[in-house]
DNA sequence: GCTCTCAATTGATAAACATCAAGGATATAG
DNA sequence: CTATATCCTTGATGTTTATCAATTGAGAGC
């Protein structure tokens, strides 16, 4: 793998306070391969053959149920999917493919569940990094139960717009029909809960989504740090 | 506490691998208390002072936002509930009341923290627990996404059907309203997806379920190992 | 046995959301 | 520059789900 990517993957908080030589052993193992746009990585029901990191691109996490699909999550540089599933040596719950062409570093599990195994700061990181997810899923299943689909893109914007700095002024980060998928509702009930958000002072324009009367969104949306909120 | 409920508690996943020296340091720290039906014992937002583990009894997780309330779980003896929180030192994601009377057994987070950073084998069975919660609440999350309300309480219906024996014949182990609500639907409308299911041989008798016509449901429930089954 | 209470059901209605079909905008390839 | 494809939007319509109100039904306490 590129020497430089290194560093970057040994700070994600999963790796950092591993040992060397269990790094060292992980990164032997490993693959870093390069994917084109809309590969599919992953389909759900597979064995958990690998642990993938997204070094470069970005990957979409989605399921499929009776001819439907549904978004769960898009992976963006550097970070980690589907650890769970390693460690528990189970089958994937989730399919994954590239959103663009992709950089992937691909770590056995075998290699993974040892490093776990011999490495009791691994196994730490481990558990942070689990208990961070499963708090990330219990919000969005909230998120999905309490509100209606306009109250969940009316929060979802506020989420971007403090992301991007709190310009007032967002770039839609995917495709509206991913944002759709992502919130839970059609492409088409996305345009028109847009539509709903104009009195409150939201106005499209492509991917770019102006924010002209936060207040009122607010208040609409009624963000909750135990449901929107990042970090612990 | 009673001393016949010790076996009980170390027999748990999370706590049978631990060192014995651990194991007793958290019951030391740990009370044992009875409290009566509907008592709120969390309250999210709360920074996560205790971790908990139903004796006997069952507790209810549910979260409220905007005068709105949803059943996030029921927590049936003996099991621990809100571990992540415990572990990363957060607010609690989830309220908390007693469905019924019910013996908890109550310990200090800052005890299970630090056997988390004592304990290697306690830190390993953490990584487990964590891993199958959040593998739960990830299945949960594709139920409400990929499936209608009908379809989701067909689905749980097998599921309780499978869980009590494959009898053909269920008693639901929770109010209506409660199994509503944890299948994200009113009470009204589960009235009605009762109804529905009633031509695939789904008759209901107060709290008991007969499922007349399994082969009918199943074909329209298509239940699925990746979003309906237990274990790993 | 008789209230009282609360859960559950039913009906009527409204809101939320999905589907289908068509049209428009935008980008990309040739 | 044009053709093509893709994404997005809009309108019409239908389904799904929620809400409100009223009634039924069953268990708890007297």
């Amino acid at each position: 793998m590129r020497s430089s990517d290194l560093p970057t993957v040994r700070q994600l908080g999963l790796f950092q306070s591993m040992a060397d030589s269990s790094f060292e052993k992980l990164v032997q193992a490993a693959y870093l391969q390069t994917f084109p746009a809309q590969l599919e990585l992953i389909t759900e029901g597979d064995p958990a053959d690998f642990l993938y990191v997204v070094i470069d691109g970005s990957v979409e996490l989605f399921t499929r149920w009776n001819d439907r699909e549904s978004t769960l999550a898009i992976v963006r540089p550097v970070s980690t999917f589907i650890l769970a599933a390693v460690i528990k040596d189970a089958v994937y719950l989730m399919s994954a493919r590239t959103a663009r062409k992709s950089r992937i570093l691909i770590i056995p599990s075998e290699n993974v569940r040892e490093a776990f195994a011999e490495d009791d700061a691994f196994a730490r990181a481990i558990v942070v990094e689990l208990a961070s997810c499963y708090r990330t899923v219990v919000k969005e299943q909230k998120d999905l139960k309490l509100r209606t689909a306009v109250e969940r893109l009316a929060n979802r914007l506020l989420r971007y717009d403090h992301e991007q700095g709190s310009q007032g002024r967002i770039e839609l980060p995917y495709d509206k029909r991913t944002i759709a998928s992502l919130i839970g509702m059609t492409p088409e009930n996305l345009s028109r809960a847009f539509n709903t958000l104009k009195p409150y002072g939201v106005s499209v324009d492509g991917s770019v989504v102006t924010l002209g009367d936060i207040d009122a969104l607010i208040r609409l949306a009624k963000p909750n740090r135990l449901i929107d909120h990042d970090a612990t």
